[in-house]
DNA sequence: CGATCTTTTGACTCTGATCAACCGGGGTGG
DNA sequence: CCACCCCGGTTGATCAGAGTCAAAAGATCG
């Protein structure tokens, strides 16, 4: 069953289990130190639990603190005047939200909680980076990794956005969701939670509601995925990975996940 | 007339003009010390020419080095499988190419010289802001103010893409343009030098050469441009601006350009 | 058990793609 | 010097992927 599921219906949480996200991540891209992870412990003891739907960061406004997201799942969007509204990046568990516009004085977009999410201030471990970047090493590798998969990311989008037909979009954005979910060991194989309604996965693929339900019947009745209770499940990774010309950032044997 | 069509045209280059765009780009983000300036003159010392059409950076290979584009244009693209290609940013005079992707194994995308193009090794930049920024610290206030700028552009390349029309689209690239320009001194007013045939411009807002040209045709019998000798010029930034949802990244006001 | 949100379906429209041809200029080679 | 060619821009005819509009059917939630 499904983590984000469960607790998007029921808005209960393991704190125990949910930290491990954040960790897994990033000794999966840099293995920390006994010290490095205590720190991280630390940080994340000042959590904060925000309901679903509350915008984290406004875009236009000065960001408060780079943020960790401990659990739940986020959205960085941006709107146009006359509502459109373009989805630029999924913000997922164990990800870092903001870490790059420190010096900005004004939010580039705005980030909104699309689950009940846990977050926990990231400035100390930006301080922590900065100042003392001997004492961290390994951290530091850690989290200019993560500024790279974040670019990796954008750049897909630009291409999905600006290069595929609807039924590639979905399906690279599916490969890429898994890829992103295994890093912090969310998901399970083949399978992993969507907590997206169609209309969000919508302004996500730069379509319409009635189109992306439409390529989803149609990845259903051609056997390529499954759906169930906000789980999506690739039954033909392979393929779908040659359709959607999707090739993995990061090497997830190499980093033993 | 265009200094980069000129450029483009004839391949001569007066490096003591060109050379202006970095530094002018660089302390308009914030203002350098007399020691700052030098270093980057002296970086700049080590540049090289590079001809049009030359593959700066490939995509799946490790990134030499960052670079510092003194002048010229260039293009972040991928290509999908079939060919099908999408460009992520421009890289235009004064900029710096791939500063973000210090500990990738592998570029995220290829780069490639539009026109002919100086480019200095920016590593020593790299390395000065890292090893002793209390020496640099209103370079390291620029470049993060770059990295800032060169998100914002990412950002507004994927909301262009998603959810604008063609007419849109191109408004909103031509402002954008316009205002990455300026902040190099390059262009005047509303007039800047566009060296992109209309495949290229087609490829970057994810569109057909065909489609592009009956959107400039539009553009130009709506009296929104004006277009000779690859020069463009806006004949309402205002009207644009309205149509294209388009923000200004920066106070040009401000930064007293 | 209404009320609201999400998903689904059908009919129709339209933006932008495709295909094909032609033009015009600049470079090249005979 | 001129013929040729190639590339980039332009045009027209047709096609198709995705949008729009509207309504109904399921879910969810107080």
């Amino acid at each position: 069953m499904s983590r984000v599921a469960r607790r998007g219906a029921t808005a209960t949480i393991r704190p125990d289990e949910a930290e491990f996200a954040p960790i897994r991540r990033l000794s999966a891209l840099a293995p920390l130190s006994t010290r490095e992870v205590n720190f991280l412990i630390e940080l994340m003891r000042r959590r904060q639990q925000i309901s679903a739907r509350t915008e984290l960061i406004t875009e236009g406004v000065a960001i408060p603190a780079p943020m960790l997201l401990i659990d739940g799942w986020a959205i960085r969007y941006r709107l146009l005047a006359d509502g459109r509204r373009q989805i630029i990046d999924l913000c997922l568990p164990g990800e870092l939200i903001g870490p790059c516009w420190p010096v900005t004085p004004a939010a580039p977009s705005s980030v909104m909680a699309l689950t009940p999410v846990i977050v926990a201030d990231a400035a100390p471990l930006r301080n922590l980076v900065r100042v003392a970047p001997e004492d961290c090493s390994n951290l530091a590798l850690a989290l200019e990794y993560c500024a790279g998969l974040t670019e990796t990311s954008l750049l897909n989008h630009v291409v999905r956005l600006g290069r595929q037909t609807a039924y590639e979009r979905t399906a690279h954005l599916f490969l890429e969701i898994r890829d992103r979910l295994a890093l912090s060991g969310c998901g399970n194989g083949e399978s992993f939670p969507l907590p997206l309604t169609q209309e969000t996965l919508a302004d996500m693929l730069g379509l319409t509601s009635v189109h992306i339900n439409r390529t989803l019947q149609q990845l259903r009745r051609e056997r390529m995925i499954t759906m169930s209770e906000n789980m999506v499940t690739l039954l033909e990774p392979a393929a779908l990975q040659a359709i959607a010309d999707y090739h993995s950032p990061i090497d997830l044997q190499a980093l033993r996940i």
